[in-house]
DNA sequence: AAGCCCATGTAACTGGTTACATGATTCT
DNA sequence: AGAATCATGTAACCAGTTACATGGGCTT
């Protein structure tokens, strides 16, 4: 059960309602680590207001809760993130996509592979772009925050799956098809 | 619904039974791309039995059934792996973890960095050696298959959460700890 | 005969997604 | 006045996990 970790990082970090919580799962967590919906968001935040790791500091104007983590809270935070890694189940569209390849014939094996290469070339190049904003729009001695994070995690894992299928079509052509 | 896609994959390749998929995922999808257990597999092989995507071909010895691809099967193998790629939320608990690294205090960030920095060398190092055992016991000129394709994604991956996690703390360690 | 691996299935539950629903505030 | 955005919630559904249940065949 992440989620409730991943609300009490971000909680921890800054203190914020429901919904900017659900920008925030969309803008930086979304692409790479996790991510989850406003009707996931608000059950949950009431949960964890019962057990007594959040609690409700603020009442903004229209109505909006915002939440803070109290010390209990911030204590289960530190726990898990010691705590050893459990395996979360991987679901990786595209990885799976490339270990199947081999189930197609040779010429559709390096049209797709080259069109995957592609994509993931160009997500890389948007990112490098990204960083640089957030490079040039933090003033020098300053750090760049989560985005910053996110981003360069994103650059070097769309660069791996790149050069990975490219490898991966290279393999296939030389050998034909594997046995197992 | 990548689940039978995955499976149609997999039969495509080889034919098999349940018992024997299941063993597939685990060993070769599990680690990056995608996983399921039996009590999930076998229902969908039914599923797709009934809408004409498999077949089974054969009646093992202890009443087992061997599934093949049907041509419907393999039409849409080939059709999902060419159409665009659905955006599968992710769900990666060590990449979550290290975002949220900077809830925590500085002291604890370094450990917490560097162990995580470790145990992902340390797998590294482990498919390194698996790689090298598959390439000696597969004659030269022979192709690899799949566990080959699978065990250099996971030394790349992670490598890269080896070298990511170092430059985080590197970020955070020069910059205090970031605003956004 | 006991224990292990092969082999298949169902049931209950939990986590996550999509859809439904409502209302206040701000911007044009 | 109308549209967009802020803000919160519930309900129905689907996918995935854990637990329960059973039996054949092979090895020691």
């Amino acid at each position: 059960m992440s989620l409730r970790h991943a609300l009490l990082g971000l909680l921890a970090d800054t203190q914020q309602n429901g919904y900017d919580l659900t920008k925030r799962f969309e803008q930086t967590l979304s692409g790479h680590a996790w991510n989850a919906g406003h009707s996931q968001i608000y059950p949950e935040l009431k949960r964890m207001t019962a057990e007594g790791l959040v609690e409700v500091v603020d009442e903004g104007s229209r109505g909006s809760k915002v939440y803070g983590v109290t010390d209990a809270g911030r204590a289960e935070l530190r726990r898990w993130m010691f705590s050893p890694l459990g395996e979360t189940p991987p679901r990786n569209e595209f990885v799976l996509r490339l270990f199947l390849l081999s189930s197609l014939d040779l010429p559709d094996v390096r049209v797709l592979a080259e069109r995957m290469a592609g994509t993931s070339d160009q997500r890389a190049i948007d990112l490098t772009h990204a960083i640089k904003e957030i490079e040039d729009s933090t003033p020098p001695g300053q750090p760049h925050g989560y985005a910053r994070f996110a981003a360069e995690f994103g650059r070097r894992y769309f660069e791996l799956q790149r050069d990975w299928a490219r490898w991966v079509v290279e393999q296939l052509e030389s050998g034909e098809r594997p046995s197992s």
